[in-house]
DNA sequence: AATGAATGAGGGTTCATTCAT
DNA sequence: AATGAATGAACCCTCATTCAT
C-alpha cells in the first residue's frame, strides 16, 4: 500500500504563503533553528536578530514577545503531531474495511516518521516544551483524545472484530503502537540524525506490532 | 519470580550520607525541586536560595557553579539509568538460565519502572537535557553499550538459542523492549503522575512483549 | 626657540569626533573620571552609568566590557605617551642639525610636560595600570624602544659629533632625560595638581640636564 | 666610602620578632606576595588564606580588615622610605663635614638602591596605592618634609658654602636627586627585576647628578 | 587560637522589551 | 516597516566579614 505523503509543512507554507514581510520570514527560519539547536531558553533575541539579518526591534514587530515566536513555530506543528490530515485518511479506512491491520499499521507508521523527519526542528522545541512544563503534555494528549480517539476506537473494534486484533482495552493497545513507533523516530530527532530508512523501519515495526498484537 | 527491589535511590542516600551540611543538602534538595518543576534555565540560584531558606553565597559554597549542582543532581541518576545492578543480575541470569523469557521481560519492565518512579524528578531533569543537548543522548546510549551491551547480547543469544526469543538482530528487539517500558514511564514522568500500578504494568507489557517476540 | 604645542588631545577629539552617540561619549568621559579618582577596580559600572547619567545597561552597548571601556580610554594616551609627534620634530631636527643641545632638551621637557598636563586624567589611570601589571611597563617599554629608538640614537650621535653630548652610551643618556623631566611630571600628576609652570620647569631642567650632559 | 648596608627590613624584623603566632605571620607573608603580584583589589582574603595554608577566619583574627592587612605592610615599609636610619647618618655628616659632596651622592644612591631591592615587594604595593589615591603621595611628601628637610636643609647649604653644590634652592636640588636615582628604581621595581648592579649604578648616578649640580 | 560554614551586599554582565527616528 | 540605542530588572557569581564550634 502505497501512501502519497500528505503531510505537508504547515510550517513552511505558513511561512511562505502568510503575509509576512521578508524579514518577519527570516525572523521565524532563524527562531526555528536556534530554538532547536540551543533552546528556547539559551537563544537570545539578539541572536535571531543576528542569524535573521533583521533589527532587535523586527523581532518584536510582528511577534510582540519571544514566546510569540515559540508560539508561531509550535502551533502548526503541534496541530499536525496529531494527525488532522490522517484523520481523513481513519474515515476513509472506516468505510471501505478491506484494508489489512498490518497494512494500517506500516501506513501509519510511514505517515508519522515521514513527518517525524521532515520537522525534526519543530519536534525538537517541541520535546524541549513537554519536558519543561506539565501542561504541554497533557493538552498535546487531551487534544489527541479529541481529535483521533474516536475514529480510532471505531477502527481498532473493526479490526478486533475482523479477528486481526487482540481483545485488549484501546489505551493499551494505542500505547505499545505509539510507543514502538516513537522507538524509532526519538532517537532520530533526539541525534539530530537526519538519516532514517523510512521504508524498511516501517516494515520492521509493523511486523512487530503486528506479531504483538494479533489475536 | 518475585524480584527485590534492588533499586536504592543514590541520590536521596547520598543527600544523606554525604558530609554535606544540613544546609547544603537543603540546598540540592530545593534544586532538585526546582529544576525539576521549572527547568533548569527557568530557575534562579536566588530561587534554589531561598527555597533552601540560605543565603545565595551558601548555593556556591559547595557547588561552584549552578552548573555544577546540575551535575550533582544528574551524575548518580544517570549511574543509574543504565542499570548496573540490572547488570548483576544479567549475569546471574546467564549462569543458571533457567529463567523464563517472560519473566526476565516482566522483571526488567519492573525493575526499571521502580526506578523511574522513585527518581521521578531526577529524570524529569534529565530528559530536560536530554532534549536540550545533542551530546546527553549520545553519551547516555554510549555508556548504555558500554555496560549493557555485552551482556544483553549473550542473554538474548541463549533465549534465541532456547527457542522462546526470535532471530531478529540484537538492536531491533532491545528497541521494542525500550520503548514499550518507556509507553509507561515516560507519561508518568511527563505528567507528574505518581500513580503506576507497577505490577499490573510490568505484568501488561511483559505480555505484550513476548507475544511479539516469541518465534 | 617657541615650538607650537602639536599635543593634540586624542581621547578628547575621539571622543567628540567619534560616532558614540551623547550617551556613550557621557560614558567615556565618565569613566575616564571615575577611573582616574577611584582606580579602575574601586570604580563599578553602576558608578559610572550613573555619573553618565544613563543605564547600566548603556554602558555595555558600546564597551562590551569594562576592560573595553579602560582601553577605550588608554589606548589614545598610550600612543601619545610614546611621541609619536616628536618623533616628526625629531626627524627633522635630524635634517637641519643647527638646533642647539640645550633648546632640545628644553623642548622636549615642555611638549612631555604640556602633554602631561593635558592627559593627567588618562595618565593617572596608565600609572595604576603600569603599577598593577608586569606587562603593561615592559610593553610601553618595547613601543618606545620600537618607535623612537632609532632617531633618538641618531639624534644624540649628532650631539655627540657636535661636542655638545658627553660620549655616555644612549641608554645611559636617556634615563637621565627621562627621569628629569619625569621628576616635573609625576608630582603633579599624582597630586592631582593642574598648575605646573611649563615655561620655567622646562626651562630649569634643560639647564639641569645640560649641565651634567655636556662634555 | 664603603657604608655598610644599615637598611635592615624592618617589615621581616617585625615579621620575625613579633608575638605574632607563625600562622598569623604567614598570613602577612601571603599578603606581601599576592599584594605585590596582583594588586590590593585584586587579591582576595581566600586567596591569601589559600597561600597561607590557614582557614579564612584566621585572616582576620590579628588584622581586623583586608585594609588592616595593608597597612600592617605598608607602614613600615613607609617608614622606611622616608630614611630614618639615613637621618643619623646626615646628622654625622653635617658634624664632620670632610665627606665628598659625590661621596655623598654615591652613598646616598646605594642606599636607596640596596633598599628598594630588599624590599621591592613593598614597594610594588606602596607604588599602586600612591597611584591610587591622592592622599598617600602627599602624606609621603609631608613626612618626608617633616623628618628629613630640616637636615638635608642644612647638609646642602654646607655644600653650596663649600663651593660642592650650585646655588639652586634645595627642593629643585632635591628633586634632580630624587628623580635621577628613581630613573634606577622605577624600572627594576616596575619590571619585577631582580638585577640592578647597585655599585655601577650607584657610581654612574653620581658621576651625572655631581655634573649637573657642581656650580 | 583557629576553623570554615554561612552571610548578603554588591559586582559585572545579559537580555527581553520599548521607542524615537 | 524597520532600525538600533536605550533601558532596567534580573542573573550568576565573588568576596569581605562574622560567628558558632
Amino acid at each position: 500500500m502505497t501512501t502519497p505523503n500528505k503531510v505537508t509543512d504547515l510550517f513552511n507554507q505558513s511561512v511562505d504563503d502568510s503575509d509576512l514581510s521578508a524579514k518577519q520570514k527570516s525572523v521565524l527560519q532563524a527562531s526555528l533553528t536556534l530554538f532547536s539547536e540551543k533552546g528556547f531558553d539559551r537563544t537570545s533575541t539578539s541572536d535571531i536578530a543576528k542569524l535573521a539579518n533583521v533589527s532587535e526591534g523586527t523581532v518584536y514587530k510582528q511577534f510582540k514577545t519571544k514566546e510569540g515566536l515559540l508560539h508561531a513555530i509550535l502551533t502548526p506543528a503541534i496541530q499536525q503531531v496529531v494527525p488532522k490530515i490522517a484523520n481523513d485518511f481513519l474515515t476513509e479506512l472506516l468505510q471501505n474495511n478491506n484494508t489489512d491491520f498490518k497494512d494500517f499499521l506500516k501506513w501509519l507508521a510511514q505517515d508519522r516518521m515521514t513527518f517525524a523527519v521532515e520537522n525534526q526542528a519543530q519536534l525538537r522545541i517541541l520535546i524541549q516544551e513537554i519536558a519543561r512544563s506539565d501542561g504541554m503534555f497533557k493538552r498535546l494528549g487531551d487534544t489527541f483524545m479529541g481529535k483521533i480517539a474516536v475514529h480510532a476506537n471505531t477502527l481498532f473494534q473493526k479490526y478486533q472484530d475482523n479477528g486481526q486484533l487482540i481483545q485488549w482495552p484501546m489505551p493499551r493497545i494505542a500505547r505499545y503502537i505509539a510507543s514502538a513507533i516513537m522507538g524509532y523516530i526519538l532517537p532520530v530527532i533526539l541525534r539530530n540524525d537526519h538519516n532514517l530508512d523510512i521504508a524498511q523501519s516501517s516494515e520492521e515495526v509493523a511486523e512487530f506490532l503486528y506479531r504483538g498484537l494479533k489475536p
